[in-house]
DNA sequence: ATGGATGCAAATAGTTTGCAGGTAA
DNA sequence: TTACCTGCAAACTATTTGCATCCAT
């Protein structure tokens, strides 16, 4: 079932939004529906050029807000890699990854696993949380770097 | 068994600086030593005002520097909450935990899980990694704050 | 001796905030 | 009409860097 991003921001959106008493402008409908089609994490820089092109005039400060207002609302995390950048995910119901990061050559690469998602949810039930979200990232050596360090001594 | 943290110091961290002939201050090593007995996050800023006071002078570009040397070195990791601030974490071979954060109140709860361990180690396997660390964030609603969100008809 | 390390101060840069003028509800 | 929102510029502040000096090897 393919993801409609139209109704993510007619429900999940307006009715966060409703509920609070904030408003659906015209930047933040247009930014949502742009961010959240996309399948993996981007820099308010990056999605502030892309937006741009599609609606000029529009602020740096109006896209950082309205991410934030989206993590807020559950439909994207946070995520900070070596860089001191903030990216921003969408949070897809249906489709979430995870990452495995190359602490040699900061490669990323994206996985899935149902099962680590499954006990994950077994441990929210433990403590009593309702988890709406979540991170998990491993660091390591790819098979490149790894070579690479036992050869040198480094790393 | 108990975790020796000058053998720590002895050992990895020792090794990791003289394969790359790196020096082992006095500064790094009373940082290390300080740093790595710790069971949880720190900030710099946290971190420079302890070791502060048992090693006057120090920079706190220095205290900066050298955690970044030891998450370099695989004993730390750096985590990144809800604030702009860069925490270190000790990594001990032996004890490793990951978070389960309120996104009402902020609420941080501690767990472990050897079973979700042990699936990142197979996910390693899979892409031909060497994983040195990981981290797992858990967000969501804690009990409280989930009952107070029904009640309110907010977040 | 000498190349790496320190500590201070200054620079950087990502993120947040104040505010006057817009705009959704 | 009334909050809320936007966009700009200015403010913040965590983190990094330059450099003269120091020190572990």
């Amino acid at each position: 079932m393919k993801f409609n991003i139209n109704k993510a921001v007619e429900t999940d959106l307006k009715e966060y939004l409703r509920k609070r008493g904030l408003k659906l402008t015209k930047q933040r409908e247009k930014i949502a529906k742009h961010f959240l089609v996309k399948d993996k994490h981007f820099s308010v820089e990056e999605l502030y050029y892309e937006i741009k092109k599609i609606t000029p005039g529009i602020g740096y400060t109006t896209v950082y807000r309205t991410l934030k207002l989206l993590v807020s609302a559950g439909l994207a995390v946070i995520r900070r890699f070596s860089d001191n950048v903030m990216r921003f995910e969408p949070l897809l119901r249906n489709k979430h990854h995870d990452h495995i990061i190359c602490i040699g050559c900061g490669r990323i690469v994206e996985f899935e696993n149902y099962r680590i998602e499954k006990l994950q949810n077994e441990v929210s039930k433990k403590y009593h949380f309702y988890t709406v979200s979540h991170k998990l990232e491993l660091y390591g050596y790819c098979n490149k770097c790894r070579r690479k360090s036992i050869l040198k001594g480094k790393k």
